[in-house]
DNA sequence: CGATGACTAAAACGAACGCTCTATCCAGCG
DNA sequence: CGCTGGATAGAGCGTTCGTTTTAGTCATCG
């Protein structure tokens, strides 16, 4: 019946939990119950309690999201256009999802800035140094000299960061799709 | 001693709080206890309970970070300068804070994305197009285009939003520095 | 066959949650 | 003076939290 095993339907059922309502607002239980686990399956995988769950998940959301990037930054040459499918392609996926599936790590690293460095800080800042880079090599591929490829691939993520958020807020597409444009203008100035 | 109203203060400390740790990890509690005022008070001037709490909160922070765009606005005649400026003053701010205070109101719209036309969601919402406001008058007093400002007074806020993140969660000024560069370099480019 | 260890299942713990309730304080006013 | 009503104070409600604990299932292997 289930094709994925139980370790893996609680990372990704509390990576998508995560996304949704952040760290605090998701239970454990609410995860195993989700995941169609139990509690005790949850422990005996992550006897890190939460926090390791939380780890997982946010490795498990970096990867997703850095596919999704590649994907959309492989479908076009043109770096500046590449940045722009980013955007449309986040567009997309985000009001497909009822404007609920965001960034999947925005909401718990907001969450546990206090504790600087909690293992779960340290797995979204590993997230977005991540995607940084995915954009970078874009650039560098396409010639742009090094330090300025790593200033806009920085930019860009955050760019596209906040605009998600802002989309999910307004429940529009137009922050991304707005995001894209300027974006796409702002590579093609330096090329 | 105490300045304020317990009215006020219970709105600055729920606003700090939810602004470091958001909505669901921030407890009604703590809030009375931050703010020097005990449970029945929160409950006396908030009879909406915790979600009244919040909104007002939410509401506070939108006015505090409006004050400070607002300065950073008018200390520059120059559009681009201007949004540079803005980007310097939220990296000195933040890092003055120990990158805890960041946007006040990204987590809290984040963790209640499930509930779509809650208060908390509406507030949030108000402060994002209120910043945007700033900046799209500022523009437009520059001689801006309509559409044009507004656009691009949508991305300057976004791309600030996101790089205040990308900022608290790598503890180092970088982000919003170089967003502001970047960011000035776009509103040039459209001068 | 018996035993081992990975995995599932659920009861129960103390702590914290949001909230309600009653009691008290005290300035303003007839 | 007594009354009234805004404001303060905190005990306690039921619930849920993360976690621990104990018991049970079941394939594998000596």
């Amino acid at each position: 019946m289930q094709t994925s095993s139980t370790h893996d339907r609680i990372v990704v059922a509390a990576s998508r939990l995560i996304q949704r309502q952040g760290y605090v607002g998701t239970g454990i239980k609410q995860i195993a119950k989700e995941a169609d686990a139990t509690l005790g399956s949850v422990y005996h995988f992550f006897p890190g309690g939460k926090e390791a769950v939380a780890v997982a998940a946010i490795a498990h959301g970096r990867d997703e999201f850095a596919d999704l990037l590649r994907t959309a930054l492989d479908s076009v040459d043109d770096p500046a256009e590449a940045i722009d499918a980013c955007a449309r392609l986040l567009a997309r996926e985000l009001r497909a999802s009822g404007w609920t599936d965001g960034c999947p790590v925005t909401a718990a690293a907001l969450e546990t800035l206090g504790t600087a460095d909690s293992p779960i800080q340290q797995a979204c800042a590993d997230a977005l140094r991540t995607w940084q880079n995915l954009v970078a090599d874009k650039l560098l591929g396409c010639g742009f000299p090094s330090p300025e490829a790593r200033d806009l691939a920085a930019t860009v993520i955050n760019t596209l960061e906040g605009a998600e958020v802002t989309a999910q807020v307004t429940r529009t597409q137009d922050p991304l799709l707005l995001a894209g444009r300027h974006l796409s203008r702002l590579v093609a100035s330096y090329a």
